[in-house]
DNA sequence: TTGTAAGCGTTATCAC
DNA sequence: GTGATAACGCTTACAA
């Protein structure tokens, strides 16, 4: 059995308030350096650790943070996990991770909640009222605590990438529940981005919901996608996809038929995930700060919780493009 | 704020016993049917929901599993995460995640730990008599509750594969610290297949300790590792990776060199990640159990919770191959 | 300077 | 069938 503060106490010859008021550093009056050093020395000798249940209950704070997403398992998401994850740590507290809103828990469980990728209207309707949540996200609700950044911004910048080196004829490769006339982020930065520039578009999609779908299925997706785009549309040069798996997909599809890559055909992808880097041509691809906005948003959870509610709103931080080997002038080379 | 166990008694006009024992179904004796329907009523309707810390601190048991791995931010290990978490879910169980062996918490914040990839007598050295810990792990030691699959196992099939395909040439792409003569599991198999084998082999590598490098530092390595072997070894037909990123960058520098895969020569990767599937052509690679494994792991631990300590001891889930389109005999095409 | 005692929200052991 | 009441291990007024 672990040692207790009453053991401590005991064996330093001392009330457990002393030793308790030592232990934490809460010394309200002063105390004799004497007891200090004895009941410090108690505590090493047996191995004492404060019952963080114990004191829970007590102080009402758990010292842990809720981290949900329906995308656990994404590469994407993992990059999160990881800031994330080194911040909490940092500021001494742990993180509760959860594919389920329900069973991340709330008060009691956790201090906090992050949320990352869902609907934010879907996650504050569920909490109990001034429960701590802060949603990572590229959907942003101005109205609530959210950090995150743009997709719109993200497609305007791919879009307007290819546009500037030429590209008048851009295909999009886009998902299922993305028809050209959704409203989804990407799809509005796209069709600003498309518009503004006055470039000729098409959209492309196959496959199902992007979140019921695994990360191969995006790849075939992204294959079948671009296979259609082939057989479709003669004149296009240019491709943005949704991520990099689809893009990848699109970059096989296109080897096969005989396309090069960017000497005939540009392909930006988005995520700039490590599919980016390992791509053959490497992928230029819009890289999104996930892992800022992780340790951001434990940053500012902890803070909200040290001073009672800060009122955050909504930060945005900016996207960026890296430019790789699979994008350049059209028909700069052998087209 | 929440109402709790008392506010729901007084509600139905009980005493906190006769609600705790209905709403736990703790019904050792029998409880009349009115007052059962009055309090689940009253909880109901006062969204009562039972403090997990004041549970915890009196029966012991936090219904929390903690996840200890330096590898978070691996794409391969949230393959484990994905599995265990769904399992723990399933379970009734939360998942603590932490890439720090001391923060992940003991007795009091989990109920049992989960570690992977650690050194299995670090991890146990470090924890209490009696604290239920499993390792996820590739090194298994007999003596522990380990489960996991051999690396050993792993890197020999990678070779068989291309001896059994007429390669007499191979060779192994690894990492620093994993010199020809070190005793790294997957040094230890190649080593026994090259020799049961007969053929002749070379290791190369680049870069620092496994533990220390990024996936793209994992890639550049496997590329430049794969530009020494190109100016060094001229008869090499097969190259087998400690990893699917070495894999990849060895691909880019046989491309670059004019070297057709899997034509003149045939590339093995390891752990079948996303990057196989991608790859171009699509990698052949070893495939490890590793969802398997976390899932069967939580298992296990919360069986051994359940059933006081149940000695497991050591479970060893076989190793495959997924053959794909980066190996063929030796000078099947073009060679 | 230090000790006493109340209480955080449950569950469990008795008594009624 | 049901209700007091004592823990669980800790913090913190308040008392001494």
């Amino acid at each position: 059995m672990a040692a207790k503060l009453a053991d401590v106490a005991k064996h330093a010859g001392v009330s457990t308030a002393t030793a308790s008021r030592v232990l934490n550093n809460r010394m309200v009056m002063p105390i004799s350096v004497a007891t200090m050093d004895r009941i410090k020395r108690a505590a090493r000798d047996l191995d004492y650790r404060p019952n963080p249940m114990a004191r829970a209950l007590l102080t009402g704070r758990t010292h842990a943070l809720g981290l949900f997403s329906r995308e656990m398992g994404d590469p994407h998401f993992v990059q999160l996990l990881e800031a994330a994850e080194a911040e909490a740590l940092q500021l001494g507290y742990h993180l509760v991770v959860s594919s389920s809103q329900e069973a991340v828990g709330g008060p009691g469980r956790v201090d906090g909640l992050l949320v990352f990728g869902a609907p934010e209207q879907q996650v504050r309707a569920r909490r109990p009222d001034g429960f701590p949540v802060i949603t990572v996200n590229s959907t942003l609700d101005p109205e609530r605590d959210t950090i995150g950044w743009s997709d719109a911004e993200g497609m305007y910048s791919a879009v307007r990438h290819l546009a500037e080196l030429g590209h008048r004829r851009i295909a999009g490769l886009f998902c299922y529940g993305e028809e050209p006339h959704a409203d989804t982020p990407k799809l509005v930065g796209f069709r600003r981005a498309v518009e503004q520039y006055g470039v000729e578009w098409r959209p492309y999609w196959r496959g199902r919901d992007p979140f019921e779908v695994q990360q191969t299925n995006q790849f075939d997706n992204g294959y079948l996608a671009a296979q259609d785009l082939l057989s479709d549309w003669r004149g296009f040069t240019g491709i943005v996809a949704r991520n990099d798996y689809i893009a990848l997909g699109a970059l096989r599809a296109l080897r096969e038929a005989g396309k090069s890559v960017p000497g005939e055909v540009s392909v930006v992808g988005y995520n700039d995930s490590i599919l980016a880097t390992c791509a053959d041509p490497p992928l230029t691809s819009i890289r999104t700060p996930i892992a800022v906005a992780g340790a951001m948003a434990v940053q500012l959870l902890v803070q909200a919780l040290s001073g009672g509610s800060v009122e955050h709103g909504c930060t945005m931080l900016p996207v960026s493009l890296t430019v790789r080997g699979s994008t350049a002038r059209p028909g700069s080379s052998e087209g």
